[in-house]
DNA sequence: ACCTCCATCCAAACCGCTTTGGATTTGGCC
DNA sequence: GGCCAAATCCAAAGCGGTTTGGATGGAGGT
C-alpha cells in the first residue's frame, strides 16, 4: 500500500486547484514560494507522481527515444550494441527520457519506423548499423521523426547526424604500425563489408599499403560477423598456409581472441613470431587494459558514442530547426603485447 | 507527409461515430461486418494508427515491461543480459508490448522502481540477476508491480515467479564428467559468488565432489566477473603451480576462453594435456557448435529463457489472480573437443 | 478615495482514445 | 399488424494530466 494518488485528490487535501499544484509542481514562477512548498511537502508525504501516460498526451510529447532492433541483427553487433545502449540509457534517464527497445523480424523494421511515428511512441530514433545501401534516413525524414545515424550514412553525410568514429584513419593508421614494424605481409580480418563502417576500415587498409606502393593479397582479407571462431579458422588456415602472413589487422577483439587462440595452436607467440592488432570498442567484458594492454589496438569507446548519440538526438528534439550535427571520434591506437618487429625472412 | 489523422478526423471521414469506428478497429462485435470493411479501409487509407499514449491512458495498462538495470551491471552479466533482453523483446512485440530499459545509477534502482510504480510506466517488470541477499522481490510487492524473475530469490521460490536453469545439477553432472575422466584436481573459475546463480554452482561443483569423498582445494577455487582475462591469469597461474590441476569448470565461455589462451600459452594442449567444460550461454556471437565443438559445455540457451520469461510475465499480468508459477531448465551436457581422459600420473 | 498593477489562484478546455448506457432500426414471429 | 429481441450505432463521460484565459485581492500611486 503505498500510491494511488492522483493530481486531482493531491489538489483536494491542499485546496488548491489542479492548475495550481500541477504549475507549483513544474516549477512555474506565478505560485508563492510557500505554497509551492506546501504542496511539495504534501506531494511527497502522500507519494504523488504524474502519471506519465496522462503527461505525454497533454503534453503531445512521448518523452521516449526508440531503437529498432532487426530479429538477426548481425552477430558481432550484438555486444557492441549492448554497450552503446548503456551508453544512451545514462542520458535519456539523465533527461527524464525513457528508452524503448523494439526487436522486430528483419522484413518488418520499416512497419516499427512507422508505428512509432503514427503511434507516435517515441519523439526520435538511433539508426544502428548503417550500410552501404541504406534507405532508413529517407523513411525516417518522410515520417518527420527526428533520428541520429550511429556511422554514416554513405552519400548523406551533409544531411543526416551522426556520430561516427574514423574508421578509415584508425585502420590506416594500425596498418602504417605494422608495415613500419616491417611487415609486409598483412592479413584483414573484417566485419560484413556490405556494412559502412567495415568499407571504411577495408579502404584505410588498402590505402596505407597503396601510399608504400604495395597492393592487398586477396587471399589475406576476410570479411564475416566477428566471431571468435571467425578469427580462429581463418587464422589457421592462414598460418599453415605455404605464405602466411606476418600480421594480423582485425576488426573486433571477439575474433582477435580467437586468431590469439590459432596463434598459440600453431605454437607460435604474438608479438614475436606474429603481430596482432585489432580494433577494440572497450567492451567491458573484454577488458583490454592493465599497463601493458594484451592485444595493440585502435580503441574508440562504444559507450561513449552512445552517449554523445543521445545528446545529439535531445538537442535535435527540443530544437527541431537545427541543422544536422555530426561528431567525428578519433580512435586511439594503443600499444600492447601483441606486436614486434617483423620476424626475418622467415623460411 | 503521411500521418496526421485522429480518431476523430477518421470517424467524420466516414460519418459514424468515433465509438463505431473505435470498436470496428479493435474488432468488438457490435459492429456490422459491412462498415468493419469500410472502416479499416479508410484507417489503411488514410494511414490511421491510434495514438498509443492516449490510448494507454484511457485502458489504464502500460503496454509496456520495464527492465532496470544498474549501471555498474556486473561486466559478465552484459552480453548475457542482451541476449535475455533479445528473447524478451521478441515476445513482447508479438503480443503489442514495448519493452522499455533503464539504466541507473547503483544506488537508484529502488527509485527506478518505485518510478515505474507510480508514474505507471510499465505493467510489470523483469528482476535480473537475483543475490543471495535480495531485496527488490519485497519492494515490487509493495509496489503492487507484477515481476518475474530471471534466476531464483533464495527462501522465495514458492512466493515468486522465476524461470530459472538448474545450475546445481548442471554443475554437479560436468563435474561427474571429469571425474569419470578420472580428474581429480579439478578447478573451478566461478561468477561472483554473491550472485544466486553462482552460489548454486559451486554447490553442485562441491556435492559432486563430496559425493566421491573428495573435498575442493581452495587453491583452485575463484570467483569474480567473468571476464576473458579473469580466465586466463587464474587459469596460468594454477597451471605454473607445484599441484596443478588437470581439469578447468567454468561458470561462461567468455573466461573459458582465457583459459584457453592460457593453455595454449603454456604449450599444452586443452582436451589432451588439460580438459576444460564451461557453461555456454549461447550467446549468438560466442557459438560453440559444429559437428564437434570446440568447448565441451553445460548448454542452456539464455534468449530461449528470455522468451519465456516474458510470457510468463504478460501471463501473470492478463491474470492477476494467478498462482507464483516457475519454469525449471536443464542444460545440456555437451561433449566437445575439450575434455578427454586425465593424463597419467604426470610428473 | 480611486485606480492600476502585480501576485496568486482557479474553472474549464483540451490531448485522443475507450467504454458506458442508451437510442434507433431491423427482423422474426405470433 | 403489433411486439420483442437482436443488431447497429451514437452521445457523452471518463482516463489524468497541462494550459489558456480570466477572477480575486492587496499594495502602491496620485
Amino acid at each position: 500500500m503505498s500510491n494511488g494518488v492522483n493530481l486531482k485528490e493531491l489538489s483536494q487535501r491542499l485546496n488548491l486547484s489542479q492548475t495550481t499544484v500541477s504549475r507549483a509542481l513544474n516549477g512555474y514562477p506565478e505560485v508563492s514560494e510557500e505554497t509551492r512548498k506546501r504542496v511539495s511537502e504534501m506531494a511527497a508525504k502522500l507519494g504523488y507522481a504524474p502519471n506519465s501516460q496522462a503527461r505525454r498526451l497533454a503534453t503531445g510529447r512521448a518523452m521516449a527515444i526508440g531503437h529498432v532492433i532487426p530479429r538477426s541483427i548481425h552477430e558481432m553487433m550484438n555486444p557492441i550494441f549492448l554497450e552503446f545502449i548503456a551508453g544512451a540509457g545514462e542520458t535519456y534517464s539523465r533527461h527524464g527520457y525513457d528508452m524503448i527497445i523494439s526487436v522486430v523480424d528483419d522484413d518488418h523494421e520499416e512497419d516499427a519506423y512507422r508505428q512509432i511515428a503514427s503511434r507516435k511512441k517515441a519523439d526520435g530514433v538511433i539508426i544502428h548499423g548503417p550500410a552501404n545501401e541504406e534507405h532508413r534516413h529517407k523513411l525516417l525524414k518522410q515520417l518527420n521523426l527526428p533520428f541520429v545515424v550511429h556511422g554514416r550514412i554513405p552519400g548523406a553525410e551533409q544531411e543526416t547526424s551522426w556520430i561516427d568514429m574514423n574508421n578509415r584513419r584508425a585502420f590506416e593508421r594500425a596498418t602504417n604500425l605494422l608495415l613500419d614494424l616491417g611487415h609486409t605481409r598483412i592479413a584483414l580480418l573484417n566485419g560484413l563489408e556490405h556494412m559502412d563502417f567495415a568499407n571504411r576500415r577495408r579502404r584505410g587498409f588498402e590505402e596505407a599499403l597503396a601510399a608504400r606502393g604495395l597492393t592487398p593479397d586477396p587471399a589475406l582479407m576476410r570479411s564475416a560477423d566477428m566471431t571468435e571462431p571467425f578469427g580462429c579458422d581463418n587464422a589457421m588456415e592462414m598460418l599453415k598456409s605455404d605464405n602466411p602472413p606476418t600480421a594480423f589487422l582485425i576488426s573486433s577483439m571477439i575474433s582477435a581472441i580467437g586468431v590469439a587462440r590459432a596463434v598459440g595452436q600453431c605454437g607460435l607467440t604474438a608479438g614475436k613470431d606474429v603481430s596482432i592488432i585489432t580494433h577494440d570498442d572497450a567492451l567491458s567484458f573484454l577488458p583490454n587494459s592493465g599497463e601493458v594492454p594484451i592485444f595493440t589496438c585502435t580503441r574508440s569507446s562504444v559507450r561513449y558514442a552512445g552517449e554523445k548519440a543521445a545528446e545529439l538526438l535531445l538537442n535535435m528534439i527540443s530544437n527541431p530547426a537545427s541543422k544536422p550535427v555530426s561528431m567525428h571520434l578519433d580512435a586511439e591506437l594503443i600499444i600492447g603485447q601483441s606486436t614486434g618487429p617483423a620476424p626475418a625472412a622467415s623460411r
